[in-house]
DNA sequence: TATAAATTAGACCGATCGTCTATTTAATGA
DNA sequence: TCATTAAATAGACGATCGGTCTAATTTATA
């Protein structure tokens, strides 16, 4: 986010000594892309736009991507990847009963939004909103990002299953699925409202569900 | 949707017995505005391709409408009544029980989708995610329109409490409002997955909250 | 019959789109 | 040490965007 060091960015094969620099272009593209997109979504967004945030000129992204298209599938993959590990740093927090840890998540999320006051959404479903005008290969990349992050969220129901924080008949799977539906929608909402209310009527709303109120 | 009659479309002012066809261009390019924007959004869609589709000359274009924003005010506009009156048509119809209503606009709302493929979605959900490449002015707009539909949803909740379907404590308002934030998150996914699955797991998931299993 | 109103035709502008070639700099190998 | 190659940036390119504008055409009106 922040650029540590007013790096120069000079023209021509960089000095060995700060290979540091090699990766550190691609990197900020990565970045950079990653704030447009879950602003702005795919289609609608230039190359040019995502080079002037980071700093880096026209040229240097040919460098490092093949096209827009593989960049975009490079950001899908980094996006999964991130917010994975997210849901594993409060799902897998053993000091939270399973029902906390999702709370926990939440208010994480919420956090994330409040912060970038509710201009930033989710990349995966701006994508998937967008996916009409969308390469056809990101369908299935998507896809894989919901079903990994739904089997993770199964996960720590069945946690709260076995600690009987809900129903032993709960059909985890089916819940999780719901969820992500859910959740998408309100993460939508909370950036039409500009609020982190719709986050939380849908997760008191999933609750009770859960605990068939 | 079809062309009735294959009207040509003639340069000069029209005859004054037809005065039809005054309307004519004008609707045409309100409907090929409504399915491009509910598959692609506002952003990402040329004014180019709508008269493409429509079949109607760039000059006229700007004879009917201001310009590409307040096309868009009066697309919101356009598909937020036509929405409610969709809603209205189920939520009234007297032979079936609130809650059977409330059904039969889901699979009114499944078949509208699966007739195009899952390509197109809603208007206002798509708009809504795209908020941040938005014309401000939309964003009230946009509101209006869910508050319209959570206010006649709430309505035919409350005469499924009078009838004994749901609980006397539900708050029905509260639930409207679940009901459209999930709702929109199911639509999203339904395009991803190209498939009824989302709307019918959201459907499942919000019926089983009302009655509290 | 002359003028005004309504509509379409399509050229045009500056900006921006994604892509590509040329240039510059440093590492490498003989 | 010097030619060659690798790595990176610079910026031109043609296409297309939203938006505007003038001209042409047709009918209504007075």
């Amino acid at each position: 986010m922040n650029q540590t060091a007013p790096i120069k960015r000079k023209r021509g094969r960089p000095p060995k000594a700060s290979s540091a620099e090699y990766r550190d272009t691609r990197q900020e593209l990565i970045t950079a892309g990653l704030a447009v997109l879950t602003e702005k979504g795919y289609s609608y967004t230039g190359i040019d736009e995502i080079l002037r945030k980071a700093g880096v000129p026209k040229g240097s992204f040919y460098h490092y991507f093949d096209n827009k298209e593989s960049f975009g599938r490079i950001l899908i993959e980094a996006y999964g990847r991130y917010f994975a590990g997210k849901l594993d740093r409060w799902f897998r927090d053993s000091s939270l009963s399973p029902l906390q840890r999702l709370g926990a998540f939440v208010e994480d999320a919420k956090a994330g939004m409040e912060k970038f006051e509710f201009r930033r959404g989710c990349l995966i479903g701006n994508l998937g909103q967008e996916m009409t005008a969308l390469p056809d290969a990101f369908r299935a990349l998507l896809q894989d990002v919901f079903r990994d992050w739904e089997r993770r969220t199964a996960e720590v129901l069945r946690e709260a299953q076995q600690a009987g924080e809900i129903a032993a008949h709960t059909q985890c799977d089916q819940m999780a699925h719901f969820f992500w539906i859910g959740w998408e929608g309100a993460v939508l909402r909370a950036k039409l409202d500009q609020s982190p209310q719709p986050l939380d009527q849908f997760t008191e709303g999933f609750l009770s569900l859960l605990q068939g109120n």
